[in-house]
RNA sequence: GCCGUUGUAGCUCAGUGGUAGAGCACUUCCUUGGUAAGGAAGAGGUCGUGAGUUCAAUUCUCAUCAACGGCUCCA
């Protein structure tokens, strides 16, 4: 007998090698019908696999995160036999679960899968699972898997095989189809009652651009239609979010082929944003003891080599232009600029730390098929700064660079977001980092200080560090769900040396400063195309491009319209009127969809009382007021830059 | 850059081997209307670009550019 412990911290004996299933059965049928799988001893088993000593047991159902996953898993299985029914010949690497759904990656030979064969493979998968055929574990030897494999001429699942030693290879199989696989599954195919093959997409073998491009097929399943339904309906909700639409809708960017790729064009409307936001960021960071510079957008390939960017950013900057037997670079970043300005002048540690900011123009030459709406531009413009400070100061000014990141987050209303503690990876030092292995001990443990004493949640990730030092990365992700850094705060301690930056320190020797770059928010590309997403393009009144629209609810009313408006515009709100001979109806429609904050309808009553009918975007009508005491309202919604 | 899909009016989209249509937006007229679409008329497109097949191409083929879904990448 072994004993089993519930989540409720219930103890009960049974018999060895019982399973989950025969456990809920014990509890009950309706739960047994339920459990997808279950959670032993924290490892995630099929609910048919026997268990063999005393278990920690959660009985998992289509609620638990893990259940989904092994669902999921299961009919990427679902999906091979599928395929393989209809592409005869086909070879399969693997097949995983992902956050919403699964996908299979396959090789089709010589055969093409268009979004046509998903429906075919749909319905045929539907079929498929209706058989109810079990998930069936075979343990298996490792020569036997090779034959089976040889014989089936898989060579992608021959190359898995390799690293796998007797012992810890299992097959699963359902109906004809059986596949290497380390599992877990759920019993069986019965329970998949709704299924989605969302797209067909390529992707490299091994995630290496150098290897075979596999044809991988993305797909998502749930036990009811009407969870589908719902999912499909959340992703068509999540589209209406995207910036690219909202962006067009609301007038806030363009792009146009003459122009080029990844080259946004700011409308009027985009631009109030952009200079909303940079009056924010020259507002905090004068507050902070930043100095604002200007720099060219254009430098010397000789700046490039000292500062080590070219040799390993070349590829992602645009080519070089020719004058005078010099090569000129389109800057992509702005440190090198900013260095040359710590240099311009002798500096004493009494001048430090020496802050400088500017939102710099950079210009990237990102691969054409990474370009994203305003998330992945080829211009850009950065909230860069960079702080130059001995590294007694260090502790206080990044733990001040975050605190501001904190204070911006407030303001705009950012939860969801994490912080990456991003770290260099030591074997690749000297390639993708500079190889200086004590100092980015020393500089990561730094920046981990700064987040563990300020409480900071944090997760670290190797490898993904800055050439020249650590830095920490602040993810957030789309309205389609993906991931982007918006901001980031990174230590430099390398350029220092190689500017051969210095200051004079107490005892009047030369020192090399420590380096800060820093980004709280972002681009105004990306910073932007996130905003709309988050607000869903209700920005706040003091970003909004239009705050206020006066609609006269006839042409009778137009002169009192303008007067509203024009004492609006006095009082520096920015205020439109609707001049249209349209009904008042559809003026407040339209400007609802505008997503405009603040409606004012003008009438006779109004005029006659010198008065507004206050109506928000997405409230309804305020009722009345005097025009006097709405523009303090508004004017104090403004400069407090509320996010309602 | 790679795999796949798409490209028709300002926007969203129909459609066809015999040089194109709807709704919204726009212009004009009628209506002067009180909190999410009043009515009528009109204007607007060399069907992404280039080449090929054909008596004839927006439609078929190829190339190219761009966008989209992924992969790779992201200072």
């Amino acid at each position: 007998m072994i004993n089993i412990t519930f989540p409720d911290g219930a103890v009960r004996s049974y018999e060895k090698g019982t399973t989950a299933l025969s456990i809920a059965r014990s509890i009950s049928e309706g739960l047994a019908k339920k459990v997808l799988a279950a959670s032993v001893n924290g490892e995630v088993f099929d609910a048919h696999r026997p268990i063999e000593e005393d278990a920690l047991l959660r009985l998992l159902t289509w609620n638990d995160a893990e259940a989904k996953s092994t669902f999921w898993h299961s009919t990427a299985h679902l999906l091979a036999e599928a395929v393989e029914a209809q592409f005869p010949g086909v070879k399969f690497w693997v097949g995983p679960a992902v956050e919403q759904g699964f996908y299979y990656d396959m090789d089709l030979g010589d055969k093409k899968m268009t979004e046509e064969d998903l429906a075919q493979l749909e319905k045929k998968m539907a079929a498929l699972a209706q058989q109810d055929s079990p998930y069936q574990r075979i343990e298996i030897g490792k020569e036997e898997a090779i034959r089976f494999f040889t014989e089936k001429g898989d060579e992608y699942k021959l190359d898995l095989l390799q690293g796998l030693s007797d012992g810890e290879i299992t097959f699963y199989k359902q109906g004809n189809f059986t596949d290497l696989c380390r599992g877990p599954h759920i019993p069986s195919t019965a329970p998949i009652k709704a299924i989605k093959l969302t797209s067909v997409a390529g992707a490299y073998w091994k995630g290496n651009e150098k290897n075979k491009m596999l044809t991988r097929v993305y797909g998502i399943s749930f036990p009811n239609q009407k969870e589908l339904d719902a999912y499909l309906l959340m992703l068509e909700e999540a589209k209406k979010r995207d910036h690219r639409k909202l962006g067009k809708e609301l007038g806030i960017y363009t792009m146009d082929d003459d122009v080029g790729p990844g080259l946004p064009l700011w409308l009027p409307n985009g631009t109030v944003v952009i200079e909303e936001l940079e009056q924010l960021a020259k507002e905090t960071e004068s507050a902070a003891g930043y100095k604002r510079v200007v720099t060219p957008h254009i430098a010397k390939e000789s700046m490039y080599l000292t500062s080590g960017h070219l040799p390993y950013y070349a590829d992602s900057m645009f080519p070089p232009m020719e004058m005078d037997g010099e090569k000129y670079y389109l800057k992509a970043m702005n440190c090198p600029h900013h260095h040359k300005i710590f240099d311009a002048e002798p500096k004493s540690y009494r001048e430090l730390p020496f802050r400088i900011a500017e939102y710099g123009t950079c210009y990237r030459y990102e691969q054409s098929g990474e370009l994203f709406g305003l998330m992945r531009v080829r211009c850009l413009h950065m909230n860069d700064a960079h702080i130059y400070c001995s590294k007694e100061q260090f502790f206080d000014e990044f733990k001040a660079v975050n605190e501001m990141y904190l204070k911006y987050f407030k303001i705009f209303g950012i939860d969801k977001y994490v912080m990456r503690l991003s770290l260099h990876d030591p074997e690749k030092l000297g390639q993708k980092y500079v190889n200086e292995p004590a100092l980015w001990l020393e500089t990561e443990a730094m920046v981990r200080k700064v987040l563990v004493e300020t409480n900071t949640p944090f997760v670290e990730v190797q490898d993904e560090a800055a050439f020249y030092g650590p830095k920490i990365d602040v993810q957030i992700w789309s309205a389609i769900g993906r991931e982007f850094t918006l901001a980031t705060n990174q230590v430099d301690f390398n350029s220092g040396l190689k500017f051969k930056l210095s200051y004079t320190n107490k005892e009047n020797t030369p020192e090399v400063p420590l380096i800060i770059h820093r980004a709280p928010l972002g681009t105004h590309e990306r910073f932007i195309g996130f905003l709309l997403e988050h607000y869903a393009g209700k920005f706040p009144l003091w970003l909004a491009p239009v705050q206020v629209k006066v609609l006269p609810i006839s042409d009778k009313f137009l002169d009192y319209a303008h007067q509203v408006q024009q004492l609006l515009k006095d009082a520096g709100i920015r205020a439109e009127t609707d001049d249209r001979g349209e009904k008042i109806g559809k003026k407040i429609r339209d400007t609802e969809l505008m997503k405009i904050p603040y409606m004012l309808v003008v009438g006779e009553k109004e005029m006659n009382e010198q008065q507004v009918a206050v109506r928000r975007q997405g409230k309804g009508d305020l009722g009345t007021q005097p025009i006097g005491e709405f523009v303090a309202m508004a004017k104090q919604e403004i400069s407090s830059r509320k996010s309602e």
